[in-house]
DNA sequence: GTGAAAGCGCTAACAG
DNA sequence: CTGTTAGCGCTTTCAC
């Protein structure tokens, strides 16, 4: 594993090889300055023969900005993270921008380290990200030198936030089971400590009115299991759809129904909520579910970062994102054009 | 969301503060060449009540070093990406290190965008990982003026790569059945196509010896439920045990188990294979498995592209690191001390 | 139009 | 022991 000593092309270099100064070169590969476009292109021939890249720091160190945002977050799992960096990435990418993955995993000391990392390497922008809406990063972000947006986490009130419209997604849900004739839908969530939950809650009674009905457990399997034993264990009539706070919970109620010889979707329709791959296209059937867009919601926090970097003014504020129904086959019925 | 125009302050502020010059400062901070203890001591303090932080791209242009080192991956999922990433970044950290996570969708030409804009930003080294440890990442990481290391992916045969120990973690397995009185072990795994496929099912055989039966299909817990239906749809003795070529396959296997009245672990055991939590844990019982133990591919991962940027030297080749199982309850058995 | 010179913030010789 | 000097590779006034 020896590197070879391949000298790295300089800016002299290519102003060396089209017989201009380096002044002439920097500004003609920029596009900047005035000059005759035949200089302008023969430098910019030069550079590209040669393999000319410019380094990074040495730009930096001048212009004040790296090109790099950081995204911190406490999301070691991934499953919220990992769609949120693609989106980030993805609107950072063609601006040249590059970002660095700081995993905190809820340490406040670890997250001083890699703050200051970042602010030693003069990240443009810091995106803070987390598991939960409603819980703050164990680290304090204001006042930074660098703009800082919130992501899928709580942030100061006078921050500018991006977090997914959990409303609205739940109100997508209930809708789509109620344009499938459903009449009795029981909603099988979370803990109600969560925002989310009772966030959610609130929307699917709202959109139910009369006989709503709550039921708070934990995230998991189980707790579907345990829920559907509960309502089919009662006297009372049985519900026809159950809209589940996540999609651990609606894999967990479609087993259980399953096991009781309730047919799902013909009996009971089962909506989830996260489109978590790997649970929601493994459930027997499929999960009909909420995607909360975090890639478009990583997207616009990149853009935003970058907005905020540049000097423009964004609005403070908490951004909700719209949510996405995912139809598969755990309600019946067929994807709306 | 004004950013306060707090003036960062320089190496320069905190040699007039100490009243030294920035050349004493600088070996002060550093703990380098020779001055009396009080004067290094008197210049670090003013540093600290400063908040003086050196400038990364100011010294990263005389080092000609970023700590930073690339990440790239094609692993959009994050299964095998996040672990192995938590485990860099952890190596990386106190040393002062980030890390830039490229995500490159298998598309070569953002594949390129990204490791020429790290390139760019003169990162110290580039970790190439994937999801699959016998394919190469569509771009050409040879002749790159900085080191590379391959994660968890195929590499040229001259590099230095890290993968886990596919044939050691069937040994374990396999052994572990054994150790608990299991005769008829069959193994249940994925496409013949897939490197660690054949490497499992073949230290599987090795084991077993005489009896040894492997059936292919694909990483999916449908596929754990056709075999299953296979199985015990034959005339032949039963299985009492199934070692699976990950934890999907192994799920299905356990649902269709159960679902026919065969009590797991009472009546047969199973073992899954990358103690990918979600499906694992949820799975009823809770599956014992083997895990590649990535984080730790990623701590040395990151070790060995660190020793190469500092200009050590390290042996190409493949380096295997070991599995570990995990035990949960699909098994029986008690972890061993 | 083009180039010489200064300097971003820091480190590393080399004097003193 | 400490300070002066010279850059790292690039952009940017400001002369010519």
């Amino acid at each position: 594993m020896s590197v070879l000593p391949t000298k790295r092309v300089r800016i002299y270099d290519v102003a060396q090889a089209a017989g201009v100064s380096v002044a002439t070169a920097s500004k003609a590969l920029n596009d900047t300055g005035r000059m005759t476009d035949e200089t302008r292109s023969r430098v910019k021939e030069a550079a590209s023969s040669l393999g000319f890249r410019p380094n990074a720091m040495a730009r930096g160190l001048i212009q004040r900005r790296s090109f790099t945002v950081g995204l911190l977050t406490n999301d070691t799992y991934g499953r919220f993270t990992l769609p949120l960096m693609a989106g980030v990435s993805e609107a950072l990418v063609d601006q040249g921008v590059s970002v660095f993955l700081c995993a905190i995993e809820d340490d406040p000391a670890l997250a001083k380290i890699h703050v200051d990392a970042m602010l030693d390497k003069q990240v443009d922008g810091i995106i803070a990200s987390g598991k939960r809406i409603d819980r703050q990063l164990p680290v304090d972000l204001t006042n930074l030198s660098v703009p800082v947006v919130y992501a899928f986490t709580k942030g100061p009130d006078d921050a500018v936030s991006l977090v997914s419209d959990d409303a609205e997604g739940s109100g997508e849900a209930v809708e789509w089971l109620q344009s499938l004739g459903r009449q009795r839908i029981v909603h099988v969530t979370g803990p109600k400590t969560f925002a989310s939950v009772e966030e959610r809650a609130g929307a699917y009674r709202a959109s139910i009115g009369e006989g709503a009905r709550v039921l708070y457990g934990t995230w998991s399997e189980q707790w579907g299991h345990e829920a559907v034993a509960q309502l089919w264990g009662e006297a009372a009539e049985k519900p026809d759809a159950i809209f589940c706070g996540n999609d651990q919970i609606a894999r967990g109620v479609v087993d259980a129904l399953r096991e009781r010889g309730v047919a799902v979707p013909g009996d009971v329709s089962v909506v989830g909520f996260d489109n978590w791959e790997i649970v929601a296209a493994a459930t027997r059937p499929p999960l009909t579910t909420i995607d909360m867009n975090l890639k478009e919601l990583g997207r616009e926090a990149g853009r935003l970062v970058l907005a905020l970097a540049a000097g423009e003014t964004v609005e403070p504020g908490i951004r909700k994102l719209p949510c996405q129904l995912v139809i598969r086959q755990s309600c019946g019925g067929v994807p709306r054009s």
